[in-house]
DNA sequence: TATAATAAGCGAAAGGTTTCGTTTAAGAGG
DNA sequence: CCTCTTAAACGAAACCTTTCGCTTATTATA
């Protein structure tokens, strides 16, 4: 491979013009055709890895997600990933399989790869553990949790207002009668599941409904649970009349059961789902959701690393929760 | 960050001794649990940079996809990531969402990155483009092309015989007595369509059935072009009476739009999809399904990429493709 | 014309590791 | 006690860039 010592020698430059030519000091016109050219025929490349050795950085941002197939992440990483390019970075992605052990792994192999940043969708990940693989490196990298709080992790988040818009979709089924309403929620051990149970319970508290724990179904956020948890809530001698899924994977696997099972929504049971326009579309009647702002998160959660790689540190810990809104359909029937 | 350096001071040993110990050459033992120790106390780990400059691996995987949120890829690249592993090897993972330019960018920046090996999902690829890209190193990285053959490109490739399996789907269909069968097919530019299409053109034509163009849907492999086809198939003045989906997110998108026109597989319509045992699982009747060999597909790859990056290149191009099959189940309905 | 200021280019050190040829130490055999 | 062999450790070069302090050439200012 040709280096910069070669370019130097075809043009009869020195090295350190080379590189002022390629990080874009000031070298005379005629030279920097010359070296231009030089480095044409000779395909040069600049070898990262030296130039990272020498910079400490590698232009390069970590981003550690729980699986690779879940459409809301990979619609926002998608934003963030494009984002970030356009400031010089490139995104290197990591998935760890809902695994533990496999999860520190990747994100201390993140780390030594020497990221300039990290972006994490934690699932087992502990304040302990991430301290713990932070310390790999001299400088602490920054980094953003992305969705999901930890506790005693303080550190950038971009996060949703997930209580307040669960909050809001469980008033909309009491507002329309419903008193009997089903909750299809994730793993308690993920804050987002947390926190769209504390909304759903809020709303019941503040209209006296009493929360009947038989209504509240805990799945693993996949389609199967959706699909499975759908047709627990619908068998129970005294069913739900609304349902509420929390993310979009649970939701699709609730509607393939519904409509598997004949169930007309609203008139048969209403439902409020999670996360998705593209279904919203194409189902009829088109479903109320639970509409996340992932353009806005992918923004926030890309500038706000660059600020951070730029070593801005104002503002820190971000933590301000975005706005989730619902989006009103025709999957909600008045109850008498 | 601690260095060789600090670890050598630190224990009176030299740093090729420490290098030794690193990388598994003799030491005695003493010295070993010397090193050991301080290793820890001083938190060392390992440059990579540093280390790749000398040695030229980096012992990573570059691993290139069209989108991260195409369901067949995630399972597979889950299980080639996790065997890959097991071999020391890290993957990264890029992927271009569907954009030819972005496609290119990324490959030349995992190249850039100096992956031992590559994995490649084309989309918008040629064979000029990728020699280019791979001209950007001294030696050419092994490379696997994943799925997709492409036109001129002479490499290792993993693929599926989609023509049999499509044409054993179709011939089920003639096998019930079905003549008018709708295809859902993807991009003519993507091999996995163009050979889906030749399978079941060639069950007709072998049946004496002509080939009628009205009755062959071109979508993009998304869920949206599955519903939407599906649809224009039934909406037909002179509808077919059974439907081939080719791909995943198409045929979920079909079987949506089943359920929603309350159409019953199969009485009303006879369906046969592709690649979702879970879908299967989940719909009542299961419907009938091509099943690609996800595990075998992943496993050929990750050891094919293994042993080229092991310098054997026997066999080269490696091209068999592997046996998808026909899960049958209760989605056909007999025609008199 | 002399001086300052700026632009362009140079040389050498530094960054952390691996590798190869060499030296030292230790043990075996006579 | 001496040589031979092998194991363990060493030193220095090499990998390719960037950076910093200097020198030289050019232009502007007075």
């Amino acid at each position: 491979m040709a280096t910069m010592k070669d370019v130097s020698r075809c043009t009869g430059l020195s090295i350190s013009t080379i590189s002022k030519y390629i990080n874009g000091g000031n070298v005379l016109a005629k030279n920097q055709a010359l070296i231009g050219d030089a480095i044409q025929t000779l395909n040069f490349k600049v070898n990262r890895q030296a130039r990272s050795l020498k910079t400490n950085r590698t232009m390069t941002v970590g981003i550690l997600l729980p699986a690779l197939d879940i459409s809301f992440f990979a619609g926002i990483v998608a934003d963030v990933e494009a984002r970030l390019f356009k400031e010089g970075y490139n995104a290197i992605i990591c998935s760890f399989d809902h695994d533990p052990a496999q999860e520190a792994r990747k994100l201390a192999f993140l780390i030594d790869q020497q990221v300039d940043g990290l972006i994490l969708v934690a699932e087992h990940m502990t304040a302990l553990k991430l301290r713990e693989a932070l310390a790999r490196r001299e400088r602490v990298t920054p980094t953003v949790l992305l969705d999901r709080f930890v506790e005693g992790i303080q550190s950038d988040y971009v996060l949703v207002d997930n209580v307040r818009v669960c909050e809001l979709a469980t008033e909309q089924f009491i507002l329309y009668g419903h008193k009997r309403i089903g909750l299809i929620m994730g793993p308690p051990a993920i804050s987002t599941a947390r926190e769209r149970l504390a909304g759903y319970s809020a709303a019941l508290c503040a209209s006296e409904i009493d929360l009947c724990p038989d209504l509240v179904k805990v799945g693993d956020y996949s389609v199967n649970a959706g699909y499975r948890l759908f047709g627990e809530l619908i068998d129970m001698p005294n069913p739900p009349t609304a349902i509420l899924s929390t993310n979009y994977e649970m939701t699709l696997g609730a509607v393939t059961a519904a409509y598997e099972r004949n169930l007309k929504i609203p008139s048969e049971i209403s439902f409020i789902g999670y996360d998705d326009p593209q279904l919203t579309q194409i189902i009829k009647p088109p479903i109320t959701i639970v509409l996340q702002p992932t353009a806005q998160i992918a923004a926030t959660t890309a500038e706000l690393l660059l600020k951070r790689m730029h070593g801005d540190y104002s503002g820190f810990p971000h933590a301000a929760p975005l706005k989730a809104s619902l989006m009103l359909n025709e999957s909600i029937a008045r109850i008498k």
